[in-house]
DNA sequence: ATAGGGTTAG
C-alpha cells in the first residue's frame, strides 16, 4: 500500500495538483502513515478548507486528537470558515479524548454555522457528548436533530448502554422502532450491549435468538461476544461455552476473548485454556491473554503454571500495557501515570493525596491491598494504590477545578477495585460528581455510590 | 477532494 501511495505522490509532485493533496492526506491519514501526510500538508501551497480538513481528519482517526484540535485553531487563525465535515471531524477527536469543554465550543460553531441540518454534525454531537460523560448533553443534542437517521439512534442507543441506562436504551429503541426506522446489525450490538450493562439476560436472549426473523439479519462475531461476555457475568459459563460450540463460523479473537473473560471470573481453568490457546494464534501480540490465564491459575492456586506464564510473557516479549489517565482543564489534557511526578503542580497533588486519605479513612474506607499484586509490605501496597493514575488525576481536578464542578476522568484500562471504591468515598467528602470513562464503561461517582452498581 | 454509530481482555 506504502508503494501505490508513494507512486501516486510522484504524480503528485509533478502536477501539484491540491485536489491529489487531499487525496493524498486522506489515504496516507488512513494508512496510518501520518508523517507522509503531514508532510504533503505542509508543502501544499494551496491549503484550502478541505485540505485542513483531510489532515485534521487524519490525526483524529489516527489517536492525536490533540495535534487535530491545534490544526483547527491555525485554520480558523487564516481566516477560513468550518463546515460540517470538519465540525464532525472534531467532535470525535473531542470524543476520543473525552475533551468535554472543547467539544462544546465545536458544539457552539455547528450551532453557530447552521450545521444542525447535516446529520453527521448532530450524530457527531451525539456520539461526543456520550464519549466525554454527559449522557444528559447527548439526550438534548439527540433531540435536536430534525431528521434523526440509524445512526443517530444507534449513537444514542450505544451511549445510554456504555452509561449503563440499560432500561432507557431499550425504551429508546423500541422508540425507533415505532418510528419506522429499521435496526442495523450495529444496533443490535448496541441493544445487546445494553442488556449486558444492565444485566437484563433474558431480553439480551430474546433479542439474540430473534434477530433474523424480526429484522431480518445475520449474526455477527460481536453478537456472540456480547452474549457470551453476558452470560459470563450472569454466572451461566456452561450456556456461554455452548454457544462458542454451535456458532455457525469460526469464532474469531472477540468471542474467544469474551469467553476468556467468563472464564476467569468463574475461575475456569479448562475453559480458560482453550480460550487462551486460541487467542495466543489468533492474537499474539495484545498482552492481556496472558496476564489473564495467569490470574485464572493463580486464583486457584496453580503458582507453577502462573510462573510458567510469566516466564512465557518475558519469551515473547508481551509487556503490560501500562495504566495512564487523562483530564482535561480549561482546553488542556492533563496525563498522568501511576506514580508520576512530573506534573508541575505534583507538590499539591500529593498533598492533596494524602489529605484525601486522610478524610477517607476517618469515613471508613480501607484500601483494597489485595489489589496491588507486588510483593511488598501492605504500607508499601496502600501508598502505590494511592498514587494510581485514576487517583492523581482526580486529585488534580479536585485542585485545578471550582468547587462543585463535575470531574471528568478518562482511563485506558478498567478501573482498578480499590480506585473505584475510594472514588465513591470522595464524592460524598468532597461533594462532587466524578465521572470515570474506563476501557469499557462510564462510572458516575455522586454522594457515595456509583451508577454502574457495582456491576461492572 | 474532506465527516458519523457497536463488541472482548488484570
Amino acid at each position: 500500500m506504502r508503494q501505490e501511495l508513494d507512486s501516486i505522490k510522484q504524480h503528485y509532485r509533478q502536477s501539484s495538483n491540491p485536489l491529489l493533496a487531499c487525496s493524498l492526506i486522506d489515504a496516507y491519514g488512513k494508512c496510518a502513515l501520518l508523517e507522509d501526510a503531514t508532510r504533503i500538508f505542509r508543502e501544499c501551497l494551496i491549503v484550502d478548507l478541505v485540505g485542513f480538513t483531510s489532515m485534521i481528519t487524519a490525526y483524529s482517526q489516527s489517536g492525536q486528537g490533540e495535534e487535530a484540535l491545534k490544526l483547527y485553531l491555525e485554520m480558523l487563525d487564516r481566516g477560513i470558515e468550518p463546515d460540517p465535515y470538519v465540525c464532525s471531524s472534531l467532535l470525535n477527536a473531542c470524543a476520543n479524548l473525552s475533551a468535554y469543554e472543547q467539544g462544546k465550543q465545536v458544539h457552539v460553531h455547528v450551532l453557530k454555522h447552521g450545521f444542525m441540518y447535516d446529520n453527521f454534525a448532530g450524530n457527531s454531537l451525539v456520539n461526543m457528548y456520550a464519549k466525554c460523560g454527559s449522557i444528559d448533553d447527548a439526550e438534548r443534542a439527540f433531540s435536536s436533530i430534525p431528521e434523526r437517521g440509524i445512526v443517530s439512534w444507534s449513537a444514542m442507543i450505544g451511549g445510554l448502554a456504555q452509561h449503563g441506562h440499560g432500561k432507557e436504551a431499550l425504551r429508546v429503541f423500541n422508540q425507533m422502532l415505532k418510528y419506522g426506522v429499521s435496526p442495523n446489525q450495529i444496533t443490535l450490538v448496541s441493544v445487546l450491549c445494553a442488556c449486558n450493562h444492565a444485566g437484563l439476560v433474558t431480553e439480551a436472549q430474546n433479542y439474540f435468538r430473534s434477530m433474523k426473523e424480526l429484522f431480518g439479519f445475520e449474526r455477527m462475531q460481536e453478537h456472540y461476544a456480547c452474549m457470551i461476555d453476558l452470560l459470563g457475568r450472569a454466572g451461566r459459563l456452561d450456556e456461554a461455552m455452548e454457544l462458542v460450540n454451535t456458532m455457525p463460523f469460526q469464532a474469531d479473537g472477540s468471542v474467544w476473548g469474551a469467553l476468556l473473560g467468563a472464564a476467569r471470573i468463574h475461575k475456569n481453568v479448562e475453559i480458560g485454556q482453550r480460550a487462551a490457546e486460541m487467542l495466543l494464534i489468533l492474537e499474539p501480540e495484545k498482552s492481556g491473554t496472558h496476564v489473564l490465564l495467569a490470574n485464572i491459575y493463580a486464583s486457584v492456586g496453580m503458582w507453577n503454571n502462573v510462573a510458567k506464564m510469566r516466564r512465557l510473557m518475558k519469551d515473547c516479549n508481551v509487556k503490560k500495557e501500562p495504566g495512564v489517565s487523562w483530564i482535561e482543564v480549561k482546553d488542556k489534557i492533563y496525563t498522568f501515570i501511576a506514580g508520576d511526578r512530573s506534573h508541575v503542580q505534583s507538590e499539591e497533588i500529593y498533598a492533596k493525596l494524602d489529605e484525601l486519605s486522610e478524610r477517607l479513612s476517618k469515613a471508613g474506607y480501607i484500601p483494597k491491598v489485595e489489589f496491588d499484586l507486588h510483593n511488598v509490605e501492605r504500607d508499601e501496597k496502600e501508598k502505590l494504590l494511592y498514587h494510581h493514575s485514576e487517583k492523581l488525576a482526580v486529585a488534580f481536578g479536585l485542585i485545578a477545578t471550582p468547587a462543585g464542578a463535575p470531574i471528568r476522568v478518562k482511563k485506558n484500562l478498567r478501573v482498578c477495585m480499590d480506585c473505584h471504591t475510594a472514588f465513591k468515598f470522595i464524592s460524598k467528602i468532597v461533594s462532587r460528581e466524578i465521572i470515570l470513562r474506563d476501557i469499557n464503561r462510564y462510572h458516575h461517582f455522586k454522594d457515595g455510590s456509583c451508577s454502574c452498581g457495582d456491576y461492572w
